[in-house]
DNA sequence: CATGAATGAGTTTTCATTCAT
DNA sequence: GATGAATGAAAACTCATTCAT
């Protein structure tokens, strides 16, 4: 974490450089969009020259794309780790649930990003192969875990699973997108701990309740 | 309130032209955010002079104020004009969730606005006296609909109508926020009358089925 | 020729920054090439801000494409008012040549910039429509006199006009560009009254010379 | 009277890197000029590493010196390997428009180089005494040639060998020089060999055209 | 009420050169 | 002798805003 650590060995060094101009890029894009990132300021931020910023990715485009990349494949790697798999059917639904409003509101740079790339219709986001291939395993876990609920009398067995990995990720990604603009509106902390666990009680009924079987 | 009284309707031809710079700038910054738009191409697409939009709107920031605020007293509007008071329980919340998924299907320039603002963590709405006081009735509509619900034995007792509000809202805005990356990634078009019936039928369910009393 | 001549009538006003800018940009490239002249330069010399620049040409190529068209069609220009169809053979033929001298002589920024794009294997000048355009009348008059010539028994029957075309040039234009390095190493200051008339009447007997029948 | 003596040749493979350096030097001044040339480039092509560079050439416009004082002393190597004083005076004559024209055809490079050059007004090659010294033998030669051709009666008597000089130089340089431009133009590649053999024999023409007695 | 031209401060990008190993 | 990483100054280009008419 530190700016600077000990002066590591010849190799690492750009390496090293490389990562903290990533995680300034990441901070600056969260905070201010692409349009409204400075390059400047990431160069101060990372500590890095800025000269290495475009040695390194480029153009601020092109460092967009790869903030963008990093920030999707680290939320779909922490989804991994989940190994929901293992787990019943309702405990994993919760679990995919609470997974991913806790991860969003943990991680407010990542819907910031999402946003910010929207603006483009996606543009980035599009052309990158990579993000296209983290949805597809994340689809079959879901598939998976509705089959297994069917089967075991659980769930309602006309469920969708895309449409459930929509409803999923909107519940916990509208909450962390408009945080600051509702806890002003209904004039209260959403950030807090307390709200986080009531939105997560009442995510995890909506889904539930919608696949508790009629 | 306004930061800008109303202008006198001397001509209307001023109130024309004011008119033009705004639907221009609904376009521009919804299209590239705020710090994206570009003053000249609001002016160009407007087909006003430059001159005009500083000496009606006083800068870039001011005139984004207006267009948010406009956009959602627009909304506002229309919600109101359902009058869901008169429906029983069950259909006004299905015209409530249907509505709210239609009107960001209708108008995604609303959701690229928010999400844009949401960027300034709502430096602008946050301010705004004229959008706070939109939500209130908003709330107390669906506090009615919930209570009448509960009454007639329809609905759960203990759900929360400000979560109930973020989630409706949810289902829909981060559809539409999100179409292009999704269209691509699922390979179907999320815009098409199709898509979009599925998922409003999908949303009625999830709601009502999370609503539906255990 | 004034920098700011009276105030022009309102209209007039853009038509004279754009062409102080490109006389300022004629003088930048001519003496430093497209990529060492600088466009700060341009815009304190012709006294106009920087963005107008880029609001007239759109870059610093566009620039340099526009200087390098202008250049072409003002010498063209000038050859065209020699009028050398109403001479006879001989005095047209020896017109042409000192004409073809003194221009280049009068102004060495027509070398530098030719010699400057010559770099760039004249990827500008073969793109544009408009200085093709200006060879054909050209070559059609040298045609016209070198025939005459022969019919009157004056010239070589077998001279080819684009060897002739390129050799009249090439006299003229190998003399300017390298005037410098040549004066320092003859000894001589080639940009003298004295010396370029002494390298007129060499051309015209070189040119005369070559076209007098065996 | 160099810059840089000779580098003792301490391994031979210094000296090749050197050489390497030089090599790719010429090729990226020669396509791009002094200032639109790059360091990063030259080290590449080179398969050097840019540090080498500064070492052995200690800068930018050291190095462009030392291409520059080489690509002179090529050509005149060659010339002098011609041994025109063994010919008599016509054909001496012809062997050095010849290869005037064809050295610079089969060297475009050096043509480029002295253009760049010219665009600092010769503010390198006028400093280099190496380059001064190469011309006065070269002019002594055709002063000979051309006053043997007098004596035999070939030549006309009032010739001046600069003037000449300049003119057969003229003839190749400007040819090869604008040789794309041209090419396009005219809508013939003048690079093939068949459009060289007819500029040779043209180019042979005027200068023996000129010379012959009246 | 309207307009075309202009501006200055800022932003992205580039490049010759040097440092640490 | 050689290398990869770093740097600071400068260059091209952009943009919200204002002036003169």
């Amino acid at each position: 974490m530190d700016l600077l650590p000990e002066p590591p060995a010849r190799h690492g060094r750009a390496a090293a450089t490389r990562q903290r101009i990533l995680d300034a890029a990441l901070a600056e894009f969260a905070a201010n969009g692409l349009s409204g990132a400075r390059v400047d300021e990431i160069a101060a931020r990372s500590g890095a020259n800025k000269r290495m910023l475009y040695a390194y990715f480029g153009s601020k485009e092109e460092l967009w794309m790869v903030v963008l990349e990093r920030a999707y494949a680290a939320k779909r790697a922490e989804e991994r780790a989940l190994a929901v798999n293992n787990l019943p059917p309702v405990e994993a639904m919760t679990a995919l649930v609470r997974f991913n409003l806790r991860y969003v509101a943990r991680h407010p740079e990542f819907v910031a990003l999402l946003n910010a790339e929207n603006l483009h219709r996606a543009a980035y986001l599009a052309r990158s192969e990579s993000v296209r291939a983290l949805y597809s395993p994340l689809l079959e876990v879901l598939r998976d875990v509705l089959r297994r609920g069917v089967e075991a009398g659980q769930f309602r067995a006309d469920a969708d699973p895309v449409q459930c990995y929509l409803t999923i990720v909107s519940l916990g990604h509208f909450y962390v997108a408009n945080m600051h603009t509702l806890s002003t509106i209904f004039g209260v902390d959403l950030g807090s701990e307390a709200a986080l666990a009531a939105r997560e009680q009442h995510c995890v009924q909506v889904v539930l309740g919608y696949l508790r079987p009629a």
